[in-house]
DNA sequence: CTGAAAGCGCTTACAG
DNA sequence: CTGAAAGCGCTTACAG
């Protein structure tokens, strides 16, 4: 820990340079990696900044090279409201480590997506940020999907939305991960297979179900029992329920979401419905709900933390100037568990 | 919505002045507000303002004025770990919606609270920001504690931790509003008074745990049945589950968060036992899970958002130089639903 | 390899 | 009430 004295006013430049000998533009060159200085010169600069304690102003660098070395994390209000998703949460904290060796800090946007306020408009194009990650499950249909013509734009997830140019995005290949886990109940001989699904007006939802269907064609099997949810847990054993109501000869159910899957499992257990005897379950999303729940999730693992990096090196490197790929798709992997 | 064309610069002061025919000290005296200008001088440069659609350069701000014009949101990795929690992400709303009205941005620092990076040291204490709020449960038992004496620094809860000089939080007082939920109990005719408390290291774990002794005694009960959780649902469930091996009599039990409580309530109800007939609940929170489980939660109610935002404000007070209570505590009150 | 100088876009005494 | 000027702390051609 550095103990600091917040009475004495923080060096500066001038200050090391003064202090190794040196001018402040050659103080400057070695604290920019700069090669076309002398050994001597960058050993007695790098005492100094280390005897000084010093730090660079932001400021000033920002001032002169006109970059803020702020990158914002906009997220949609309702998704903090429903930040109870582990999904969100690690992915923040994946963009947080992809960023850590980085100068760029991350400030956060809280947004409502239908409505966005002209003062965060602004602010996100008015050169206060370098860049932008946009964090939601519905993102892009709103205002958020033209942004990218203006400003660095990474998304997790991706976009809908008919934006003219490409959108920077990572993610998982939702109907192949889907379908995964769906077959996974049809080689266990199931055969009356129901799926929860999320929001039809999001992406994940949408491909998703898409999966679950073709998983179905593909085995010749009916995919006529669907109920939807909105990814929260409530949902999750509401949805049950009516597909209980409606469908009481189902024998499993794909799950769109861990915490949905969470929710249908305590519906079931709550009904005296034995999983994964009378009912199995497929989750999705492996995060932590899937393991503390009554009964440990089989699940589609997602690798939520390495999309947050992900997204956070994409970034990193449009802001390097370099052309990485538009989109990144990462594996997903079924986790078996106990409840199918 | 702006339009905006990132091809052309920014337009500067420099630009404003000319277009509204005063000089750039002129135009930033508008700008900031000062009083000793004349009104056509205002009139006209607020007009070039808007025509030229001008947002100052934060950066050349801040250098001037040294400040940063930033808050640091500091959040505990395992804090974001169990976002869960509804909790902090009331909290930061409230924060968030604290600040709207301001200049400032808030950052986000995810911190390890045991081991804190020396990079976020010296970027909270290296003159990155203005402040800094810290919202965790157990925040200050470690380096954040220190933090106040080199920055402004507002805690969400009452920090643990000897520092010298008094922190500056909001918190409820969670043993007065524990003691309230426990009451309830009392005053339905229950007897048997169980507890699921949060942990004991923490603050809000350790009061609320004591208010609920305090009403007990009072009412010449005893106060022998205890179990822990860590303000996860999952923990809620186990802690229910030990208290009715241990003490199948029980009849009620007061739980420290609604979370924990909704996993009480799940577990109460796979063992059969009605809730509230034969064991009934008080939750603590009053959170969106309060009404979204199996069950309606009686709960005691804590302002949340009001919180954060009382957070901002007592932040914005101190940067102006005011000099407002260290301490807030905000009211609770019970909502009564269905279960207790 | 190095330093003197200009300049990034603002604010604020200072003199009028 | 207003403008010319200095200065905030850096970086980077430019000339050597």
């Amino acid at each position: 820990m550095t103990t600091v004295n917040p009475a004495r006013r923080a060096p500066t430049l001038e200050a090391v340079a003064a202090a190794a000998g040196v001018s402040r533009s050659t103080a400057s060159r070695v604290l920019n990696g700069s090669t076309n200085v002398s050994p001597d010169a960058v050993a007695s600069v790098e005492r100094a900044v280390a005897r000084l304690d010093y730090v660079p102003n932001r400021a000033a660098r920002s001032l002169v090279n006109s970059q803020t070395m702020a990158l914002a994390l906009v997220v949609p209000e309702d998704t903090i409201r429903f930040f109870g998703d582990p999904y969100f949460a690690a992915i923040v904290q994946g963009i947080a480590r992809g960023l850590e060796d980085s100068d760029y800090v991350l400030t956060l946007q809280l947004a409502n997506p239908s409505e966005p306020s002209t003062k965060m408009v602004r602010y996100l194009t008015g050169g206060n940020v370098d860049g932008a990650f946009v964090v939601s499950h519905h993102s892009g249909d709103h205002f958020l999907a033209g942004l990218g013509s203006t400003l660095p734009v990474v998304f997790g997830g991706r976009p809908l939305g008919d934006s003219e140019q490409p959108n920077y995005f990572v993610d998982v290949d939702n109907a192949a991960a889907a379908a995964m886990g769906t077959r996974h109940l049809i080689d266990q001989g199931r055969r009356r297979i129901a799926t929860i699904a999320g929001p039809s007006d999001m992406p994940a939802g949408i491909d998703r179900t898409e999966g679950w269907k073709a998983a179905l064609a593909d085995a010749g099997l009916p995919d006529d029992m669907l109920a939807y949810g909105d990814f929260t847990l409530a949902s999750g054993a509401q949805a049950m329920r009516s597909l209980l109501d409606q469908h009481p000869d189902l024998d499993c159910v794909f799950v769109a979401s861990d915490l949905m899957a969470v929710g249908a499992v305590s519906e079931l257990r709550e009904q005296g419905i034995s999983v994964p005897q009378q009912v199995a379950i497929v989750g999705f999303d492996d995060s932590p709900a899937a393991e503390t729940g009554a009964i440990r999730l089989t699940t589609v693992h997602q690798p939520s933390v390495a999309m947050g990096v992900r997204m956070a090196e994409t970034m990193l490197a449009i802001l390097r100037g370099e052309n990485p790929p538009h989109e990144h798709i990462l594996p997903t992997h079924l986790v078996v568990r106990d409840s199918a």
